[in-house]
RNA sequence: CGGGCUGUAGUAUACCGGUAGUACGCGUGCAUGGGGUGCACGUAGACCGGGUUCAAUUCCCGGCAGCCCGACCA
């Protein structure tokens, strides 16, 4: 991508209107545009980060056995009704057509999928059974805010399983909770799987996956020594306990942000649908659901928050929306620009994500919104490279730079 | 939802009861060219409704919007 034709342009100061370090960075770097409080439109780079998450919360649903769907997002309000969520969960929007039918718009999707499955599986051998899909949530929050991290309108990965045994649902929830740890590592974020209440729909535990931030608005308890971690809300046991798990470690107390959480929705929703299988008698029997969720842009908001210094954003390969941001220098200069020109086009054919800026600016106002990007290899293109066949690569990350020869710059690994 | 604060060019802001100034941006030109360069010219603005007043962007009321604290948080 030429950055001279790129959508949006970065902005030299942060927008008075946002407070929270991952709103005021995105904003600034042009990522996204603020439709309203708690709601962003996601322009060309900030959608390519989401995309970059994206993959990664599919590849690993994929290896879990999960299936991608995609489901409405306008509900009809009779599910809402059938399971008492219409009432009872004060987030829902309620919607009203011209002819005063009522809508909702999904904040969750049980009550979409359990019909749904309810119409493909009727046996026991159509079990056990994981789908899931990435799309937009809404919930009416009254209060928005911390940016990109809280909002209205979200992007969320929701996946939905069916078992025919306790044993068979705990086996599979284990392998999502190994699934979830795995995916915030690619992210480059640590997390914590954290013990939770069950919310609203069941008395068991849940587990909460928690990365530990600053912005977020939860507390836990971890212990310093195993992974033990627990939401404070729920805990009676205060920073500097011993941890109870394993006795050698400290609790320690800590700002968090929830990106994930895993539920066992026992037979609830199969019940509210009178959605039963026949088992190996020829019995009706009630499935077991699981509902596991991932915030997919409250995790751009963390990992901004995370990364972000006081230059701007820093993305991870695994989530930037380029991997090399490729710099010219020199007006006028053809030399220069040939250079760039045919370096942009040979990275592109080799297969890197290049943004290539070829705008006429001076040094200092592209390294300035380079930083502001974030792009986690910026390789410039100025006098010293033309002359001497080497080029100058800056980690964003670390600052550190490096010099390689074309040839380097195009090998596979680099 | 309770409490507080704030609404001025595209962005960030200043002043003011007599309709607005700066910086950045954007446009044009000249100079410059490895850390937001310099100069000149140009472009562009008072959230909405009502009230007070000779006169309101300014004061008052209401609405709407945004932010913060709390509450809430599938």
């Amino acid at each position: 991508m030429r950055q001279s034709q790129l959508f949006t342009k970065a902005r030299r100061e942060a927008p008075a209107d946002e407070v929270s370090k991952n709103a005021q960075l995105l904003v600034r770097a042009g990522f996204v545009h603020k439709e309203m409080a708690g709601v962003y439109s996601y322009l060309p780079l900030g959608r390519r980060v989401l995309e970059k998450i994206e993959r990664v919360v599919r590849e690993e649903m994929d290896a879990v056995g999960g299936q991608e769907i995609r489901m409405a997002t306008l509900h009809p309000s009779e599910p809402w009704k059938q399971t008492g969520a219409w009432d009872s969960v004060d987030v829902v929007f309620k919607l009203m057509s011209r002819t005063e039918k009522e809508y909702t718009v999904g904040q969750s999707e049980e009550e979409i999928v359990t019909p749904i499955a309810r119409e493909y599986l009727t046996s026991y051998k159509d079990l056990p059974v994981a789908i899931y899909q990435i799309g937009q949530k809404y919930r009416d929050e009254l209060r928005a805010k911390s940016g990109i991290m809280r909002g209205r309108e979200f992007t969320m990965k929701d996946m939905y399983s069916f078992h025919e045994t306790q044993e068979d649902f705990d086996r599979f929830y284990a392998e999502v909770k190994e699934a979830y740890l795995k995916i915030y590592s690619r992210l480059g974020l640590i997390a914590k799987a954290t013990e939770a209440s069950g919310g609203a729909f069941t008395t068991k535990l849940s587990y909460e996956f928690m990365v530990l931030t600053d912005a977020g608005e939860d507390d836990i308890l971890y212990c310093n020594h195993c992974s033990y971690c627990v939401n404070a809300e729920i805990s009676d046991q205060k920073e500097g306990n011993a941890c109870t798990r394993c006795n050698a470690g400290e609790l320690s107390r800590a700002k968090a942000s929830e990106v994930g959480n895993i539920f066992d929705l026992g037979t609830k929703y199969a019940k509210d649908f009178s959605f039963t299988y026949k088992d190996r008698e020829g019995k009706d029997q009630l499935p077991i659901m699981g509902c596991f969720g991932i915030g997919i842009s409250r995790l751009m908001g963390v990992i901004a928050e995370t990364f972000g210094d006081e230059k701007g954003l820093v993305w991870s390969l695994s989530v930037a929306p380029f991997a090399v941001h490729l710099v010219s220098l020199g007006k006028g200069d053809d030399e220069i620009s040939k250079v760039a020109e045919a370096l942009y086009v040979d990275l592109q054919k080799a297969g890197v994500e290049v943004l290539y800026d070829d705008r006429d600016l001076r040094a200092g106002e592209k390294f300035a919104e380079s930083d502001l990007l974030g792009i986690p290899k910026r390789v410039i293109v100025g006098r010293e490279a033309v002359a001497s066949g080497v080029f100058e690569v800056v980690d964003r990350a670390t600052g550190k730079v490096e010099k390689k020869s074309r040839e380097a710059l195009l090998a596979p690994s680099a």
